[in-house]
RNA sequence: GGCGUCGUACUCAAGCGGUAAGAGAGCAGUCUGCAAAACUGUUAUGCACCAGUUCGAAUCUGGUCGACGCCUCCA
């Protein structure tokens, strides 16, 4: 069997993948605060995940895929008081789109999506058995984390938090111990949304709902914990002194995770795609466009720890290849597979993947092996290829469309049909009698009417450009 | 200031010690009335630059230049 290989932030090597119990694998990814559209670079670390979870699948009995919903949060509240819309509303919303467009993408949902307002009581009872533990403490209607009680602190992000604070540029506040100390509980004002606590009426820090989501779904420790590079510090690095400090571990951030997935960022022009550069592009500002799995196809053709520069030429490419790809599937259209067959992932496809999930390569090979669909002549070499080709799509979550579907052919996006059918049966007539001027012009009024034409051997045959 | 990543053809992008995958785009040819599609061939004596290690380096080491990320909300 291939050993999958990931590269741990943990310890910044590639590691042989040894759960926890092979019997049962258990992962988290962070997913979205829920206050606005989702946009391209929110679906890196959900296709990510969503592919290793397949390939897990593949690999192991058992696989349960926890990705959360964060539904409380200072963005959201303030999203509120700008529209002026309750919160209830806002996070519905956007929770409802985020899953559409994940969907759209072909991201599977995660076995479990927990609220981080269905985990308050969670949440509370983790704060005090980290005060418990002396590891946080209250000050002025605060509950923060004591990062000196916490010795390993630091380690997932591999950084010294004395030297980060001669260039950093945050704000002390007045009730931190040290600078580094940060919130957990925080007191509720006004109209803040809050609940009742050991420590009056407030609301959870950032960092403390993965904490209690992840266990109380998964219990601990878990196998694997995924998200974008840019949340390593802070927010994993906060999980992480959270969960052991709720347990007592000073040392040994493995109690919580054993292995951190990250994925690097998309860029737009050179840059990071960020709120405060203005460059964020929504996926459904592309779903009208093109179809979600050219998206998908367009994020899996670079490594998942390599940023992606994201532009429209990069997503033509995308949707150029796939298009050959399906254009070669119709070919063999009518050529019967076995189903029991299309479980099976050729070795050379399930290394690339094994290889801390090597998309690019796996591509290539799915190129090689379309290819030799393409030219294969036997029935025997066709069904065997085609079944290989089907089976790599399905753990990529790509080729989900039937081929006619894809290409547009037959189909219009007017009820014009009949009209269209129509010219192509007249000008096969023209064609027949050699009038080759006025086959052309029928041709060109097609074309005009955003219809390409292609005779082949069985017939004419038209799709929408 | 601290920590980290990257620089491979026109574009995207693997390879990470054994002589440059794959895709897109382009060009030429075959085929078809012409197209389209398909097929065949073709596009890096070289992997930012300079030294070094080695029988051998895009791959290892040191240096130079350039781009970017985290340390602040961020996927």
């Amino acid at each position: 069997m291939n050993i999958l290989k990931l590269h741990n932030t943990l310890t910044r090597q590639k590691e042989d993948f040894v759960p926890v119990d092979k019997n049962h694998i258990k992962m988290y990814t962070c997913g979205p605060t829920v206050y606005n559209y989702a946009h391209i670079g929110n679906a890196r670390p959900a296709v990510v995940s969503d592919l290793l979870v397949r390939l897990l699948r593949y690999l192991y009995p058992k696989v349960t895929y926890v990705s959360n919903i964060t539904d409380i949060d200072d963005k959201i509240i303030q999203a509120s008081k700008e529209t002026k819309k309750p919160i209830a509303e806002i996070t519905e919303k956007f929770e409802k789109i985020y899953n559409e467009d994940m969907s759209s993408l072909g991201v599977l949902p995660p076995d479990i999506q927990p609220r981080a307002t269905d985990h308050i009581d969670d949440m509370i009872k983790l704060v005090e058995d980290m005060i418990d533990n002396g590891c946080a403490y209250e000050s002025e209607h605060h509950v923060l984390f004591d990062v000196n009680s916490y010795n390993a602190y630091g380690k997932l992000s591999g950084r010294d938090i004395e030297d980060q604070l001669a260039g950093s540029r945050v704000e002390v506040a007045s009730y931190k111990k040290d600078p580094g100390d940060f919130v957990l509980w925080k007191p509720s004002v006004d109209d803040d949304p809050g609940w009742d606590s050991p420590w009056g009426f407030g609301r959870p820090g950032w960092h403390l709902e993965c904490s209690a989501m992840s266990e109380k779904n998964l219990g601990l420790p878990f196998d694997i914990h995924g998200g974008g590079m840019d949340l390593i510090f802070p927010h994993h690095e906060n999980e992480v002194a959270q969960s052991c400090g709720a347990h007592g571990e000073q040392n040994d951030p493995k109690i919580f995770v054993r292995y951190w997935i990250h994925n690097a960022m998309l860029n737009i022009g050179g840059k990071k795609m960020s709120k405060s550069l203005g460059n964020i592009f929504y996926i459904r500002d592309y779903t009208d466009k093109y179809p979600g799995e050219v998206l998908r196809f367009a994020l899996m053709s670079g490594h998942y720890r390599q940023s992606l520069n994201w532009t429209d030429k990069s997503i033509e490419q995308a949707h150029s290849t796939l298009n050959r790809i399906y254009r070669v599937l119709k070919k063999v259209e009518d050529v019967k597979i076995d189903e029991n067959n299309v479980n099976l992932i050729p070795d050379s496809v399930l290394e690339c993947l094994c290889d801390d999930l090597n998309t690019p390569e796996a591509l290539a090979k799915l190129n090689e092996i379309v290819n030799k669909l393409s030219k294969a002549k036997t029935d025997g070499e066709k069904k065997q290829l085609k079944e290989q080709v089907i089976a790599i799509a399905n753990i990529l979550g790509i080729l989900n469309e039937s081929p006619d579907n894809w290409l547009g052919i037959g189909k219009s996006s007017g009820s014009n049909e009949d009209e269209i059918n129509q010219l192509i049966d007249d000008r096969n007539e023209a064609r027949k009698l050699k009038d080759f001027n006025k086959a052309d012009e029928i041709r060109d009024k097609l074309t005009n009417m955003g219809i390409d034409i292609e005779d082949t051997p069985d017939g004419t045959i038209w799709r929408k450009k």
